[in-house]
DNA sequence: TAGATTGTTAATCGATTAACAATC
DNA sequence: TAGATTGTTAATCGATTAACAATC
């Protein structure tokens, strides 16, 4: 059969470690692995490896496994990571300078190009190769710029206003950094959490209840 | 019945989350919430509000639902957030010092109590109310000081040698920011990774495949 | 060909949802 | 008391694991 069209979010989850590890693969010169192998470094099962490539379609060989070279290739594709994705970033604090240079000289499927922010003293700073806008300029750069992605840097308080916005400007995916839930005011969007707060009381409930 | 003793990974990640709405619903002055209305804004149902909070005790009132200001209180027992760990921060780059601002000033989890890094031109720079010191310390810091956590910032090629090295020293939880996976080597370690690229990948692939 | 390993179906396990008696 | 909502058991759904025929 192969090619599924609902891909479960633990799917999803796992894919950029199988990328991982096949990079890892691919340095130490190794050409070819099986289920087995990548299952024992994602600490997994074969069966679950195997099931999650059959979700795109059949990349293995029978008797000799896959090629790593090739389902890198694959995973790549799958996971769209060739794509050049035009992202703005909103909040030039501690967090939005950290990110806006780690999506500016670490990662390949986004590219930053504008960074907003309400202070004063931030506007006209430069930060990771571009110059901080006030984020009255938002409107006139989105409708001028084709922006794909926000990125969400902003204090919890600012964040419901500054979602309506960007929304109604026509900005349908986010990577959230704020301390507040995008999704719950719209539904079709795509969001990405990365909420610090969150996985600190995990590791923190973790600690104390030795939660393997 | 009430408590369980083994509580899935889902369950935790929603804690912190419940506690989040909690604040929320007393900031407006609500005193008491029932599952339903909970579960309208975790995205949720009201039977699985009720499940999670069954794994820990029994804190509702039948006919009334549950106080807001007594469950809070119950979700930062479970939590264990009014601990103030003590921890350590490898690595005083960008992100490395966003989380040592994050860590000194907007948790209450964990204290943040040495900053380290290799870099000649970072030691002796001052970092969220802390000197950065030479890795070189680090040995004698942990010996000295009880050290509960290490939050690792630094790059993929430097963290395994370094959780070696805290691993021997008896650090056995971690917030991992690195690109690599703690938990392979060291079974008995409690890991919170925070993978931003592998975030990002999912949100690549979450864009291309309008996955909700 | 024989051995190895895949792709895929079937079985199991666990998490989510539904239902309802207990009780405030 | 009647209505509401919990705590808890039972049913359902989905994800993981096991098994095995297909095939390199």
């Amino acid at each position: 059969m192969a090619k599924k069209d609902n891909i479960s979010s633990s799917v999803i989850q796992r894919l950029p470690r199988y990328y991982r590890f096949l990079n890892e693969l691919d340095k130490e010169g190794i050409t070819h692995v099986n289920s087995g192998e990548l299952a024992r470094r994602m600490r997994s099962t074969a069966s679950q490896v195997r099931q999650d490539f059959n979700c795109f379609g059949e990349f293995g060989q029978q008797g000799i496994g896959y090629s790593v070279k090739s389902l890198t290739k694959e995973i790549e594709n799958i996971l769209g990571i060739k794509n050049r994705y035009p992202a703005i970033l909103i909040g030039a604090g501690n967090i939005g300078t950290a990110i806006a240079n780690h999506l500016t000289f670490e990662n390949r499927c986004f590219k930053l190009i504008g960074i907003f922010d309400n202070d004063e003293n931030k506007i006209g700073s430069d930060v990771a190769d571009l110059t901080v806008q006030s984020i009255t300029n938002i409107s006139e750069f989105c409708k001028s710029n084709y922006v794909e992605t926000a990125v969400l840097c902003v204090p919890k308080t600012a964040a419901a206003d500054l979602a309506e916005q960007l929304y109604n400007l026509g900005i349908k995916s986010y990577w959230n950094f704020s301390h507040y839930d995008l999704k719950l005011l719209y539904p079709d969007i795509v969001v990405e959490n990365v909420h610090l707060s969150d996985s600190l009381m995990q590791l923190c409930f973790r600690i104390k209840n030795n939660t393997k």
